[in-house]
DNA sequence: AAACCAGGTCACTAGGTCAA
DNA sequence: TTGACCTAGTGACCTGGTTT
């Protein structure tokens, strides 16, 4: 594979997508998404991560683990890490005025990016010392900064004099612990400032390679930071994970103040790392929503015990019919899954639905009859999935009742649990009106769940189940 | 290593930097800054903390947190406490005797100042106990100074008898909460009074010693009071933090009304604690200039809707003198002129010189002796020129002072004002040691400038006022 | 025995307080 | 209105038990 040299006439800059062979598409939108690290959600990460996993295969979350309820694996490409990026420039941050407090027009100098030059595919060296599980010290230590001639190369600026900042400390590239907001003009700024696109996409393959090693470290479902394995069942960050440690001990019931007006709630409060703490209810709610599981807390000291529940009940039990559900469809095409044909589909499905006696049921014996209720169900799943899960949907097109489903609702990330639900109520709509009493039991249950992970939104519950069934399929 | 005595041969007070092996070179502007605390920015404390920390090692802060493993290195090298500053006069706005009082044209006593002979370079003590995050406190405390003769190990100093010099009501060494001017209204100088150097430098070990302590705390990037560590991202004090939540929850638009006479203000901002009429607006504008971070402060009161959001930028006025030399300047020697030769150079310089009264009243009026002062400053000149235009000065080599007057600068392309003011100021530490009026109007209008035209650089105009005069002389 | 994930630790920094 | 002092989280890092 050779890189092909940068040709004027594909970019369209900034009404066209940008495109370059063995990298995904840029388009303006995402661009400046990608530019302003403040308003990094989990849900766009996850998304890019997957656009770029397709294109740039390597970059995908390899995380070999899988908590122990959900064994079934996916990692569908073979994991070959790409090229060496160099995020020296991703930390940039030490010399480049704070951003926050004047970026109104300052131009962003490009070209003072170091220059490498790397093909998108290149064979990677191992790369294994000295990594922290704390992944963001893994940023942080790459960014012995760059200095302002990017020119000249001066790999070794070993002398601590020369760098460019005021504090005379040499700061240790460490993070503190327990700060949950960046330094400014310190090397430690978690947040990578990763490298811009020039107006004229001459560094792109710079650009590219710091964000497919970005892409390539999970990410903390609840608010995007860099997640240090699975906890509670989800994969999170160090502080979302302590943060729901603390909650659950003690037994807390926050009240988000500002309920439906709250200019914390889901999509700018708990979902980035730079306002996670801003509103404690919308984070744990956060939490929930992504999965994260009470029960995987240890609460055996009697000094927890003793604080009542006080507010929301905390002890929901699922009912034997949701959890039988929510069991099949974790077992057969869970959340984390991605299908990727139809073929894929219509296997999943049948094998969810056989996997489920209340399902089973209801619908023919007959292989064929079968089938073809499958179809028929088919087209509403699959929107559910591409309108609340991270899983793409590649193969098929429903952007229609895709936008139907995820109207007006904020929070847009349901959990297994709920995506099952939503399937296993779809599907009786579908074939039997909705008049099983198991289809009653589901409804329950979805606004019991609703109830506890997406309080923010009242009524959330009644307006999908009246999106589902008929509408969907049109 | 062995301290060298003073060689009064060393001396060329006021014209020649001062230099003394161990220490870093003080010119004369370095100088007269740091005698005078009420014009004391963080800026060029932070300057000087970084002179003092490569010459002077343990200076440096080292505040950072060091992860337990590594305990074996903290203090890398000696740290130096050196002398114990005696500011019993710093918080004496509740006690107050001296220097407050009548402090007009005083003479400080030199000679009483306590007389420590101790090397630069000296093995330090833990000095662990007792050691308050308001640091303020910690320089009050530490009255209970050390004894006169540094030489005889007084690890304890228990005895809370001995104390130093200065005249010390043993009152309470805590400061009142809350209160920037003392009740008789008069300038508070809670930055310590630091010893100054006496006409014949006699006492420049104690001066250097009590100054490398000084600088071993963390300063705040807003005012150059004691940090009490990061707050908004940036090193502050607990003053400057509090304005900045109260200002960013109250959503205040500060209007400057003063202009260049603010004493907040960008150049002559800072470490005037003391002064009665605290810029608002100015102080403000600092704390987003220095990189306090907006998002960090957690709004929830809807309490301010009303009030836009203000930029709160002052607008300057050039002062007249400013004026004058810059008016000058673009009349002989503009920075769109390409000097092509020394006489060229040589009579634009003159014609320069000869327009402002206020330059050439300081030079000889004999024609040939103005002659060789011109010669002297010429090399100065044209190096600024050559670092900071486009002018590419063909004629003349220059390139070691060209890059010492560029390093570390970003932007390097001036204009014709602060080519001016920095021509300007060059020639009267050269022909006068800075010792003229002018030469601080000049300081004041060249940092009031590049606060508009650079105001990213934080603390551009400190550098390079440290690198003007001997320095580009060799 | 290596990887992983519970709980725990404690330096660190938000907001709050209230005398001045 | 200010700012020295306070308290309540916060999260990077650790330790120990469990799984592979
Ligand atoms: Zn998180
Ligand atoms: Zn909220
Ligand atoms: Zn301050
Ligand atoms: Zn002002």
């Amino acid at each position: 594979f050779q890189m092909v040299p940068m040709n004027p006439e594909l970019m369209h800059y900034p009404n066209q997508p940008h495109m370059m062979p063995g990298y995904p598409m840029i388009n303006a939108y995402q661009q400046s998404y990608l530019q302003n690290p403040a308003q990094w959600t989990p849900e766009m990460l996850l998304c890019m991560q997957m656009q770029m996993q397709q294109m740039v295969p390597g970059t995908a979350t390899n995380s070999t683990y899988m908590p122990p309820q959900s064994k079934n694996t996916v990692t569908p490409n073979a994991t070959s890490p790409l090229s060496q990026i160099s995020d020296r420039d991703s930390g940039n941050d030490t010399i480049s005025p704070p951003l926050t407090s004047q970026n109104s027009a300052t131009t962003p100098n490009y070209h003072n990016q170091p220059q490498m030059q790397l093909t998108p595919l290149q064979q990677a060296k191992p790369e294994k010392e000295e990594i922290s599980p704390y992944a963001i010290n893994n940023i942080l230590s790459s960014t012995q900064s760059s200095p302002d001639n990017g020119n000249e190369a001066d790999d070794k600026e070993n002398s601590s004099v020369r760098r460019n900042t005021f504090p005379a400390s040499s700061a240790s590239t460490k993070k503190p612990r327990g700060t949950p907001y960046d330094r400014t003009n310190t090397p430690m700024t978690v947040v990578p400032q990763m490298p811009q696109f020039a107006p004229d996409f001459s560094n792109y393959n710079l650009t590219m390679n710091a964000w497919s090693e970005f892409f390539k470290k999970d990410r903390c479902m609840v608010c995007g930071d860099n997640s240090t394995g699975y906890h509670y069942g989800v994969q999170s960050c160090e502080g979302c994970k302590g943060f729901f440690r603390r909650s659950v001990h003690k037994n807390i019931a926050y009240v988000c103040t500002k309920g439906e007006n709250c200019t914390f709630s889901y999509e700018n409060c708990a979902a980035n790392r730079g306002v996670r703490t801003r509103c404690q209810a919308c984070r744990f709610a956060k939490c929930l929503a992504v999965g994260m599981n009470r029960d995987n807390v240890r609460v055996n000291k009697e000094t927890d015990k003793d604080v009542k529940p006080s507010v929301a009940s905390p002890n929901f039990e699922m009912t034997s019919q949701v959890k039988e559900l929510t069991a099949a469809f974790v077992a057969n095409m869970p959340c984390s899954t991605h299908l990727t044909s139809g073929t894929h589909a219509i296997g999943a499905i049948k094998k969810f639905i056989e996997s489920v006696p209340a399902l089973s049921s209801l619908l023919p014996k007959d292989e064929k009859a079968l089938e073809m209720s499958i179809q028929k169900v088919m087209s509403g799943i699959l929107a559910i999935r591409a309108a609340f899960t991270f899983d793409p949907i590649t193969f098929y097109s429903c952007e229609n009742p895709v936008n139907l489903l995820r109207g007006g609702i904020r929070n847009t990330v349901f959990n297994d649990c709920e995506v099952a639900l939503l399937s296993g109520i779809h599907i009786l709509q579908i074939v039997n009106g909705g008049v099983a009493e198991i289809f009653t039991s589901y409804c329950q249950g979805l606004r019991h769940q609703l109830s506890q992970t997406h309080l923010q939104e009242i009524g959330l519950c009644d307006r999908l189940l009246m999106r589902l069934g008929p509408y969907l399929n049109q």
